[in-house]
DNA sequence: AAAGAGATGGTCT
DNA sequence: GACCATCTCTTTT
């Protein structure tokens, strides 16, 4: 049972920690010159505008305008001066709600991540945000692209994995304020 | 195996 | 001028 992408459009219509376990098993894309990437989403956090540790808390800047272009949007920042992180965008347009993709499980395109991140085992070329948006070659040139229009080099698919794994939850990883809310989730292997 | 520190730059106060 | 939704390498137990 798989969602096309006007059934993916109504999902994340919803607000950031309800469609955030749902995002768990979608297929991200990455189209670039040197080949395509594929990976299925294994780990995720919600934001939402009210929650302190959130990039859109303090309202609509140069930097989170995407976060606020409504569901199915993607959000790319750079943390640390050093990684960028990617988001898929949740809720009404002017919400400021996001799904930060933690971890990818590769299943297309393994030869050019191994390209983008050489000497590093499989199984640890995805299993972190700046890795993921490394592994994907995403950055902010790619920051407020429609994730549900089949045109744009990046994209969310839903390739028939719905309900086939079992959820685990928990607190965000690396925050400073928002720690107690436990506003992630993985898929259990 | 765990803990610590440095890298590095855009964004906001 | 401080703060980061991180990663990797080095040092210590």
């Amino acid at each position: 049972m798989t969602r096309d992408s006007a059934d993916l459009r109504a999902l994340l219509a919803g607000d950031a920690d309800t469609v955030a376990p749902e995002v768990l098993g979608l297929t991200l894309v990455a189209d670039s010159p040197d080949g395509t990437v594929a990976g299925r989403i294994v780990e995720v956090e919600a934001y939402t505008s009210a929650d302190p540790a959130s990039h859109s808390h303090r309202g609509p800047t140069g930097r989170n305008a995407s976060m606020f272009a409504g569901g199915g949007h993607l959000y790319v920042y750079l943390i640390y001066g050093v990684h960028h992180c990617a988001n898929v965008v949740t809720g009404p347009s002017g919400d400021g709600q996001a799904v930060l993709i933690r971890a990818v499980e590769p299943v297309a395109g393994a030869g050019l991540v191994a390209t983008r991140r050489p000497g590093v085992p499989l199984a640890r070329r995805t299993d972190g945000p700046g890795k993921v948006c490394a592994a994907f070659g995403i950055d902010r040139s790619v920051d407020g692209l429609d994730l549900l229009d089949p045109g744009t080099s990046v994209r969310l698919e839903d390739r028939g994995d719905r309900g086939r794994f079992a959820v685990g939850q928990g607190p965000r990883v690396g925050l400073r304020v928002g720690r107690e809310t436990p506003w992630r989730w993985w898929i259990e292997r």
